[in-house]
RNA sequence: GGGCGGCUAGCUCAGUUGGUUAGAGCGCUUCAUUUACACUGAAGAGGUCACAGGUUCGAAUCCUGUGCCGCCCACCA
């Protein structure tokens, strides 16, 4: 047998190789790893599917962090014996990648998506997306992930339609799926509307004014936003108010900066009588309160701003107007009019919107809800604390789910986080005014233009709701698509084969473990609690893992517009995946962001050669065994203390330690192994007895190559080359662990 | 306005249920060096564990309060 290893060990060029052997090996897949053997029917299914990244997108350190968790724990579950899915897949990301492509053709072409027309502007982000698919997913092989690429999915290809437009049926039969006209987030740059947990605040100065409608009016109002003052058809004021009480119930009839104004005093318990002048200007159509207090209270609504924040007036200075110009004419008059009492400086909270930055206008509009307060029942509930049968709600599935022990999360303080997002959670809009993502399945007979989104007024309800056409083909669907994380949410199962009761759904649902970024556990976390609780009657996974954010060495995010990106193909490329990964997962404890620097992954780059170099030794020193020799003492404490460090490791990775799992592993082959064991050794090779070469082989061999499983989780390309040199034959890969 | 997290060696962070002289990596100091590895080895310096109380035989760890730093949530118009 060859005893020579290269002298240096090529990162680049082994991980690529070792990843083709892999891949040729079949055993990313269960059912080959069941076929040869390799999987124990007692040790049970792990099973994860993987978050999937945009499609558009390219592969970032965060990615890099999530993929280095997740295959860790895959390949400590193969290797446990456990018949192992980590299943793959890609997000259309509807908005993200829609305005992406649009921004491309513009750029290139000079045209917009209106000018291509929807079928076109479709097909053209289509292609797009095919296109950079490759990269993603290339990409992801880059880092080494032991994923089932035979099963990958892609949240809008036809199985993950049929997937959405079922679930949409069933919520909308259950009731739970509503269409209704009311005040809703409009972003006037992405000309979507947006849910609530899409907003994003910044703070913000602003003015604060205090004025009179006008000179009859009997007392003044305070708002930041005057020039929604047009719109205005009520005045607020606290029950209790004695300053205010004698006008409640009275209207009246104002020439608002030259706009009539008919005005209604209305109490209500939530006016703060401290605040401001204690009287709010009520503007039903563009605020969400507003519109609350509208409702009670039977007000009129009058809409003066449009879809693209400007003024609707029958004053031409301010009509068409945007509504910060329109809001400097408007105090312009009132202090004219000596109707302005006081201005001053605070800082408020605006409204943005997480993917274009625009301004979030509230408009009335006509959209679809998830109701997650109605009632409804379970007919097969697996979920503790929801009994079939019984009258539940989304809201209180959520929080069972969670509750009844059947989630847990990882770090537990998120649990909080998860409790407090329900209970405050109000109706989610899920259709939005894009073209790229899953058209809803509702359908409107040919008379009823005025019913679609662009629609100002609910008019008779007569639609069709279906996973088909309706018959009639002169039906028109609505033109709307549904939020992204609808689809998103349903990612377990529709990966999975549901609605069909697949053998796939049998086995590896609820997965065992959902392990993505604290900050998408509102948009992304719940939402599948929500999805799997509702269609199927059961958790989605069992344990939840959150992984921090990754943050440059001085802790700030990372991003191209601060240039403090590191892209971990190329820190790849220069020190290997492996070091890659290990620099993100030790020091990393759940829940925590990391602070990644060059030095770092430098560092973990000198451990590789380190498990390189070792090999090299014990591969210099190979001496045949014709059977297992005999050890000294202190040799046979050094297997002990093998044996001891492998059960604490293998506990850590249990309980989902994994930064503390990688820290002994590799604190145990460098300053153990490495170190102490190979150092106490070496004497035997130069000057010892035949049986003391032996010996010491023996005992050398064997702790490298068991080093080697514990250490295949973490940096799975240097191990695997190494082992390759000791066993041709075989595949770490898939070896057993214990 | 609520809630959460952090504050441990010069820097970045571990420290699992309270238990012996508080740990790692990087950096620093000194030494070693033609035989696995300089992407190295050995030795070492460096910490009143943010602060103030309390519980305990014993606290970085539990409790109370304070101070910075950061994050999340919330319709003060």
């Amino acid at each position: 047998m060859d005893t020579e290893m290269e002298p240096k060990y090529d990162s680049k060029a082994n991980e690529e190789r070792i990843y083709e052997k892999w891949l040729h090996s079949g055993y990313f897949n269960p059912e080959k790893c069941e076929a040869d053997g390799h999987t124990k029917k007692e040790a049970g299914v792990f099973s994860i599917v993987l978050p999937p990244p945009n499609v558009t997108g390219t592969l970032h350190i965060g990615h890099a962090a999530m993929l280095a968790v997740e295959d860790i724990m895959v390949r400590f579950a193969r290797m446990k014996g456990s018949k192992t899915l980590w299943l793959p897949g890609t997000d259309h990301a509807a908005i993200a990648t829609q305005s992406k492509v649009e921004s491309i053709i513009y750029k290139k072409e000079g045209v917009n998506r209106h000018d291509l027309g929807r079928e076109e502007f479709l097909k053209r982000v289509d292609a797009y997306a095919k296109e950079s698919h490759d990269t993603i997913t290339n990409q992801i092989r880059r880092m080494g992930a032991s994923i089932d690429w035979s099963r990958e999915a892609f949240t809008l290809d036809e199985k993950r339609n049929f997937a959405v437009k079922t679930a949409f049926k069933q919520m909308y039969d259950a009731g739970l799926i509503y269409r209704d006209f009311k005040v809703v987030n409009w972003d006037p740059k992405g000309q979507t509307v947006i849910s609530d947990d899409e907003i994003v605040y910044e703070e913000r100065k602003a003015k604060f004014y205090t004025f009179k409608y006008s000179a009859d009016f009997p007392f003044a109002i305070a708002t930041t936003r005057p020039e929604t003052k047009l719109g205005d058809t009520a005045v607020a004021v606290n029950p209790n108010d004695d300053r205010f009480k004698q006008y409640i119930g009275k209207e009246f009839e104002v020439n608002f900066v030259g706009t009539k104004l008919n005005i209604k005093i209305i109490a209500d318990e939530n006016v703060d009588i401290e605040f401001g002048t204690g009287a709010l200007g009520v503007t039903p159509a563009h605020s969400q309160i507003d519109w609350d207090m509208a409702q009670k209270n039977n007000l009129p609504l009058k809409q003066v701003i449009n879809e693209y924040a400007r003024i609707i007036s029958d004053d031409p200075e301010l009509t068409g107007k945007k509504t910060i110009e329109a809001r400097e004419v408007i105090i312009d008059r009132l202090r004219t009019a000596g109707l302005l009492v006081k201005e001053e400086e605070i800082t408020q909270n605006i409204s943005t919107a997480e993917r274009t930055g625009g301004i979030v206008e509230p408009l009335p509009k006509l959209q679809w809800f998830i109701d997650v307060n109605k009632e409804f029942s379970l007919v097969n509930s697996k979920i503790n604390g929801v009994a079939s049968g019984e009258p539940t709600t989304l809201k209180k599935l959520m929080r069972a789910s969670v509750e009844g022990g059947q989630i847990k999360i990882n770090p537990e303080r998120f649990e909080k986080v998860y409790y407090h997002w329900i209970d405050n959670l109000r109706d989610w809009c899920i259709s939005r005014q894009i073209w790229y993502g899953h058209r809803i399945p509702v359908w409107y007979p040919p008379e009823a233009d005025s019913l679609q989104s662009g629609g100002q007024e609910p008019s008779a309800d007569k639609f069709y709701v279906g996973v088909n056409p309706p018959e009639d083909k002169t039906w028109i669907q609505d033109p709307d698509t549904l939020d992204t994380w609808f689809s998103s949410g349903l990612w377990t199962f529709s990966t999975l084969g549901w609605p069909e009761n697949s053998e796939d759904l049998k086995t590896y649902h609820p997965t065992t473990v959902l392990e993505t970024g604290y900050d998408i556990i509102f948009f992304w976390v719940a939402r599948m609690v929500l999805m799997s609780g509702f269609l199927l009657g059961e958790v989605p996974f069992k344990n939840v893992y959150l992984h921090g954010l990754v943050r440059d060495e001085k802790g700030r995010k990372m991003s191209k517009s601060l240039g403090n990106a590191i892209d971990p193909l190329e820190l790849s490329d220069k020190y290997g995946a492996d070091a890659v990964r290990l620099s993100l997962i030790i020091g990393a404890a759940p829940g925590n962001d990391v602070k990644l620097s060059e030095d770092r992954v430098r560092g973990y780059r000198n451990f590789s050669t380190k498990i390189w170099n070792a090999a090299r030794f014990v591969m210099m020193n190979k001496v045949e065994l014709a059977e297992t020799p005999k050890l000294n003492t202190s040799q046979k404490q050094r297997i002990e203390e093998f044996s001891a460090t492998k059960k604490e490791i293998t506990e850590h990775l249990e309980k989902f330690e994994l930064h503390l799992a990688g820290e002994k592993v590799y604190h145990y082959f460098w300053h153990t192994f490495a170190d102490k064991v190979i150092e106490e050794n070496k004497e035997y090779f130069k000057t010892g007895t035949t049986i003391e070469k032996q010996s010491a082989y023996y005992l050398l061999e064997k702790l490298l190559l068991d080093s080697l499983k514990l250490l295949h989780p973490f940096v799975p390309f240097v191990t695997e080359a190494v082992y390759e040199k000791f066993s041709p034959e075989k595949l770490l890969l898939v070896e057993n662990w214990d």
